[in-house]
DNA sequence: ATACAAACCGACTAATCGGTCGGGAGGTCG
DNA sequence: CGACCTCCCGACCGATTAGTCGGTTTGTAT
């Protein structure tokens, strides 16, 4: 558990919210589970929109984060593509509940329009990946749209399973998944 | 809507829980947009809970009431997949709210034990195809929990994508969505 | 026509919800 | 020392919740 209150409060919302749902979830019983009086939850966080908001923010920081600290931009595009899936998948099999929690929850209005578009704009970098990947006549398709969906949601997928199955989750089996997607998107295998 | 005040319930609330979640509808509420009272809702279902196992129950049964009508066994192991594919695909884009529920809440202790194998026995006809798939030698892996998920996971993308972006929804769409499925998983394309 | 049950109604209730508020504890300035 | 700050507490509040209940309407069989 974190060190401050703050933090206690954060990932017992998280837990709760993943086990009986956002709306399920009472701010007196995160209060009580996190050690915390209801008060003080109500310190931190102006309201229960305002908590949600911050766990959103500090999740997608946690990804983004890692991803820009470990990603390598001096390759070509296939291993560039090849790097974006393998951290994806190392920071979802590391962080479970983060995992979960943005798998049951990233589709709702909550996140405000300005966290919305700073997250977006922080994806960008990766997202322009497949423009390129079109341009140089890389992909089955030129469709960017169906591209980068098709992309996200084989990554999602593959945490899901890694999650699911942690024995068959080896570097190997991350380095497979990743041949097993290219095969199908990319031009000439 | 449906002619019969259950029917009109049982769409009322799958509209609003998509909208709101399950938790943030109120009962009140769904019995005032169904357009009956809230005696009549808990007559026709003993609780929110069993309101929501019913609808569960009848979305899966809708979607493989599909499947077994349209389904022509007497193909072989590749276009019994093809098939499947397909009709999935044309399931979810002709039923998109039933689709959505299922993505947000399927995840969910909601379902009953005994409504999770009733389902999941309906399903084992199409899931067996992989077995067949691997002792065939048809598929890059073994692991039949790999390959179930992938499929499953690779459906659901692309219903979401049609649903999205409708003007791109065609058959010979969904065909080419299939072979870039099947060049990514099958062995030696 | 009479009888009976299923469908339906909406005011009502006990419990629970998100959020408030007045105050206490401990640290840091002058 | 006193003034002020942030952090923290939990009893409390008005609003809302899932679910109840006594009574009315509607359909059907005799």
């Amino acid at each position: 558990m974190g060190t401050t209150k703050r933090e206690q409060i954060l990932e017992t919302a998280m837990r709760l919210f993943i086990e009986k749902g956002i709306h399920g979830t009472a701010t007196s019983l995160i209060a009580r589970e996190a050690g915390v009086a209801t008060g003080t939850l109500f310190h931190h966080f102006a309201s229960k929109e305002d908590l949600v908001h911050a766990l959103y923010h500090a999740i997608y920081d946690s990804l983004l984060q890692y991803k820009e600290a470990h990603f390598d931009p001096s390759a070509d595009l296939y291993d560039k593509l090849r790097q974006q899936w393998r951290l994806d998948i190392e920071w979802g099999i590391a962080h479970v509940e983060e995992f979960h929690f943005l798998e049951r929850y990233s589709f709702l209005y909550y996140a405000s329009e300005s966290a919305i578009n700073e997250i977006f704009d922080r994806f960008q970098h990766c997202l322009s990946l497949f423009g390129e990947a079109v341009e140089q006549k890389r992909m089955q398709t030129e469709d960017i749209d169906y591209i980068r969906e098709h992309f996200i949601w084989n990554i999602r997928m593959n945490i899901a399973f890694f999650i699911e199955h942690p024995e068959k989750c080896t570097p190997e089996a991350i380095e497979r998944s990743f041949e097993i997607y290219w095969k199908g998107i990319a031009y000439e295998s």
